[in-house]
RNA sequence: CGGGGUGUAGCGCAGCCUGGUAGCGCACCUGGUUUGGGACCAGGGGGUCGGAGGUUCGAAUCCUCUCGCCCCGACCA
């Protein structure tokens, strides 16, 4: 591509606005531009390394026996309603009515639409197992978009769906997808863990996320240093040292006044103890329900899990005006010792994992300004129900082994989720097995984030003067700078170079500006051309080409008939070397 | 949706407090001199000051309402 043809609108100025690397150089380097809030313009920039990426997701799909087909982006109300998920769904599905009045949606997701295309088509046990995807648009109304393409409302997703005739079935689509995606994030040069994720609100069993570690990720992932255990802070579990526990300072139960003391904070430093000695009460509203949570003072709890935890549907903090109506206890006050004799309106109470039976806490008295110290678990109160309900600190200890979790920041890139039957069960989506039985298709479902996954592979090679993206995706591969393109010799030698690689199958970027050199290697710098080379006269004197890689610090000088061997050597297996 | 901020030329910003009819840098156009890491000179084009209403002789500036966008907290590729 000649620069003079291109629509290539790089900008001086830093964009306002914009907290992160990626958004800031795809807008910097003309790679997007803002149109709505989460909505973008790509330009031609831009949707050449989306192209890129897409071209790598779609080879490995289809290697690895995935079929691509084009699902419509609106879709009617009916599908959802089978499923349960237009009133499910809130308000994060944006719908609207045609000129008839009748609903629909624009897609956030597919598992309706894919469902209903197999029902339809796939009648016998013969025709499994089929993996079908796409690579297409998908909206999402988005609470708060931001970061660029990280997190848009509009945003291309690949997503898959497989179906099978049983588990096994599953499992082996499943471990396809899962290589399939290794290969997939290899091969865009990303740096990236796979842990273990919450199935969240799609259901079914098993569910992995491909996450690229980065300050700037939203997600939290918690790992061991061995590298045996992976997991989304949603998912993860831990224990604690105990030799790592504060000594207990109060190991006999009684009744202290705590005047004033609202919070963990000031019942801490009243008694001058540690948050890890206390556990506070929570209650909460699982659907009708109240229920009381224990876990000790120090931890946040996981709401993640608490559906799971309670067997409900929706559970939610109970309000301070909800608890007044059942309790006169104040917040701060509350306790596990005869709760429920003082709260009858409290179902269950739950206690978290390090609620250590044998140790003595202090808590809440039931009684306004008044706490129990030295109140020993098991003994002073009664656990009955246990469940892993806190929130992974970095320094817990990996549950039944002995190794430490350390926490990273991670873009989710990828996700790969068993779906089981929910939505063949739903949408009534049957096959006929050997014995001739109707059975619900088993499901899984695939997705990546394409232009997250270029914003993320921008995250991890960007450096002060642009971006450094590994050439496979990198939306040139080659530029040539001309010091002075009107210069006739120059030119020659320019067009040549161009014409030459070109030919060779290389991505070039012919910069022929008449403007400063400075200027065109700012940009080539800006928008990360993994090979920079300049055209004028001191090599055109020397005969020789000089080159500069990306992510190197020095000019080399190439004999030009290496110059092939040299850039292919340069990119050697899609890495840089 | 709650809290905070912001809206003036394509981009980055000043002007607003204290009303007097819009400016700077970059980018863009013309001509000339330049060209090895964001050149220089001269000339030029481009703005309903987010929108509506109000106050006033007069509003970018003051008042009211509204909309967009950004940031901090509850959703996910």
């Amino acid at each position: 591509m000649r620069r003079t043809q291109y629509l290539l609108p790089t900008q001086k100025d830093d964009p306002a606005g914009v907290e992160i690397a990626s958004h800031r150089l795809m807008l910097k380097g003309g790679m997007i531009r803002q149109l709505a809030a989460g909505i973008y313009d790509i330009l031609p920039l831009g949707l050449k390394s989306l192209r890129k990426v897409e071209a790598i997701v779609r080879e490995e799909m289809n290697k690895a026996g995935a079929l691509e087909v084009s699902l419509p982006y609106v879709q009617p109300a009916e599908l959802w309603q089978e499923t349960g998920r237009w009133d499910g769904n809130g308000k994060e599905l944006l719908r609207f009515q045609d000129r008839h009045g009748r609903d629909f949606c624009l897609g956030p997701t597919h598992e309706e639409v894919i469902t209903e295309l197999v029902r339809a088509n796939i009648k016998s046990y013969k025709e499994l197992p089929i993996n079908l995807y796409q690579i297409q648009l998908k909206f999402r109304d988005e609470i708060r978009p931001r970061f660029g393409l990280m997190r848009g409302r509009e945003f291309v997703m690949k997503d898959a769906y497989s179906f099978d005739a049983d588990e096994k079935g599953l499992d082996e689509s499943y471990q396809a997808m899962k290589k399939a995606y290794q290969n997939i994030f290899a091969r865009c040069g990303l740096t990236y863990k796979s842990v273990m994720a919450d199935s969240g609100n799609i259901g079914g069993s098993a569910s992995e996320e491909f996450m690229v570690l980065a300050s700037s990720g939203e997600d939290a992932v918690v790992s061991t240093k061995a590298g045996d255990y992976a997991a989304n802070i949603e998912k993860a579990q831990s224990e604690e040292f105990i030799a790592q526990l504060p000594s207990e300072k109060y190991t006999k139960l009684s009744k202290v006044a705590t005047p004033g003391a609202k919070t963990i904070d000031d019942v801490c430093s009243q008694l001058s103890i540690d948050a890890k000695e206390t556990v506070k009460t929570l209650i909460y509203k699982a659907d009708e329900k109240y229920v009381a949570l224990v876990l000790p003072g120090d931890r946040q709890i996981n709401e993640i899990v608490l559906p799971g935890v309670l067997n409900a549907k929706k559970v939610v903090p109970a309000t301070e005006k909800e608890v007044a109506e059942i309790t006169s206890i104040p917040f701060g006050s509350l306790g596990a010792i005869d709760l429920q004799k003082h709260i009858p309106k409290i179902s269950t109470v739950v206690f978290d994992t390090l609620v250590h039976p044998g140790r003595h806490y202090t808590m809440g008295a039931n009684e306004k300004e008044f706490h129990f110290v030295g109140a020993k678990a098991g003994t002073d109160f009664e656990i009955k129900n246990v469940a892993h309900m806190h929130l992974v600190h970095a320094g817990d200890k990996q549950v039944g082994s002995d190794q430490a979790l350390q926490i990273d920041r991670g873009i989710e890139v990828g996700h790969i989720f068993k779906l089981g039957t929910k939505y063949s069960v739903d949408m009534n989506a049957m096959f006929l097995d050997a014995q001739g039985k109707q059975k619900p298709f088993m499901m899984g479902c695939y997705g990546i984030g394409i232009g997250r996954t270029l914003a993320a592979a921008i995250e991890q090679n960007h450096d002060e003067y642009g971006m450094m993206l590994p050439p496979q995706i990198a939306p040139f591969e080659v530029a040539i700078v001309v010091v002075k393109y009107k210069d006739e010799k120059q030119q020659k030698v320019a067009d040549e170079l161009y014409e030459n690689l070109q030919s060779k199958g290389f991505d070039v970027l012919l910069d022929d500006r008449d403007t400063s050199v400075g200027v065109k290697y700012k940009d080539a710098d800006l928008i990360g051309v993994p090979i920079c080379i300049t055209v004028g006269p001191k090599g055109i004197e020397q005969g020789v080409l000089e080159v500069k890689i990306r992510w190197k610090q020095e000019k080399e000088t190439i004999e030009p008939a290496q110059i092939e061997s040299f850039i292919r050597s340069a990119f050697e297996n899609g890495k840089r070397v």
